[in-house]
DNA sequence: GACTCTATCTCGGTA
DNA sequence: TACCGAGGTAGAGTC
């Protein structure tokens, strides 16, 4: 990974055009190639990158970064702070645990924790507008449709929505009803799904997750 | 800016749970206060971070971050390669042309681009539920609703949708039909869209910015 | 201050 | 490889 800080300007050419004026900035090439800029503020996003893959030609003062797209990153180098190279070596990578894919498998696994008699059909249940997270049957041999969120937001309900629309084409699933199932629901999206005929449901990942005879948590 | 390169170790206890295994990585922190660990590739996205509003507090081969929403990073240093401060100033900021504003701004301007016969009655126009992108008069005289994207998803059909049902509350208008148009239409947005009985519409943008008289790159 | 929507989204999964 | 959806989305604009 190589460091300059340097006074510069920054111009982009790419999906659209983009323009940074003068000022004292990081500039970050890490070993695959990305390019970032940084200013000394404003969250992680730099100002302005060119990720891998690329060509960089340094020309001294001006730095042209393009890629096999077309997109074209030129930095004008007007004075030169500090410039490092560091050997950071392969990076093992980040181990998450506890998103929306865990606690889809969980549910999956434990349908009966969302309503008694709950039995799983299928998960990720494909449709002409995309997979539903889970379709079930209730005690009563029903088919459920549920769409799972980590939080569920007023989106989750209207994509909820077209589900039940699209297998209510199908005729041989008899009459479907919706679940919206999520860790934390919105009054908004609550109100909705009501409205909308549907069965809302809180969640708690680790009391789900302590029903696992295996203990899912990675750390 | 404070640049510190070190083998170390990073947990993340908030929104999910996160570890990174020991590594060396480069620590970044922004004169707001803003925390980021980045390995040497994988695009310009840190590994971990913390925004700003935060605390950092450094015992040396400890750093605890904790911000006011009860979310802690901590960062165990093992080696401690490089340590850097640096005084980068303010950012004038970037200057952006290209993106969704501009199109619909280039499209008021050349409504005929989309359909042959078309005529601009309003842009943003206002309704309850949030601006209508364009609102235009066909050849025959029909009223049509206009949402514009530069990536056409099924969030923006829905989008439409709502509002074609809040412009039939209107009398006065008589029926109107909606059009969806963006640069790209993704196929599911597609099927939905014309479900709906929507127009289907992609632009090229650099084509219709040939059509304008005055050129309206900024740079 | 809360809500809405964009994004050079990024990133991971899957067909 | 392309498509699709989640995200500790972040960030900007609006009400």
């Amino acid at each position: 990974m190589r460091l300059v800080v340097a006074r510069c300007t920054v111009d982009y050419r790419g999906r659209l055009n983009a323009h940074l004026p003068e000022a004292v900035r990081l500039i970050m090439v890490k070993a695959d190639g990305c390019v970032a800029i940084h200013a000394d503020g404003g969250a992680y996003k730099p100002l302005n990158w060119m990720n891998a893959p690329n060509k960089l030609v340094d020309n001294g003062d001006q730095w042209v970064v393009t890629n096999p797209k077309g997109e074209e990153l030129t930095i004008n180098l007007i004075e030169v702070f500090s410039d490092g190279g560091y050997d950071l070596g392969d990076d093992p990578g980040l181990q998450k645990d506890g998103v929306e894919a865990h606690l889809q498998e969980l549910l999956a696994a434990s349908p009966h924790a969302i309503e008694e008699g709950l039995t799983l059909v299928r998960r990720e249940y494909q449709t002409a507008i995309g997979p539903i997270d889970l379709v079930c049957r209730d005690a009563t041999g029903q088919v459920v449709a549920i769409e799972v969120k980590r939080r569920g937001e007023i989106d989750g309900v209207e994509q909820l929505a077209r589900y039940i629309e699209r297998l209510h084409l199908d005729s041989s699933l008899g009459s479907v009803r919706g679940m919206f199932v999520a860790q934390i629901v919105k009054p908004q999206a609550r109100v909705l799904a009501e409205a909308r005929g549907f069965s809302v449901v809180e969640v708690d990942y680790d009391e789900l997750r302590g029903m696992r005879p295996d203990d899912l948590r990675l750390f």
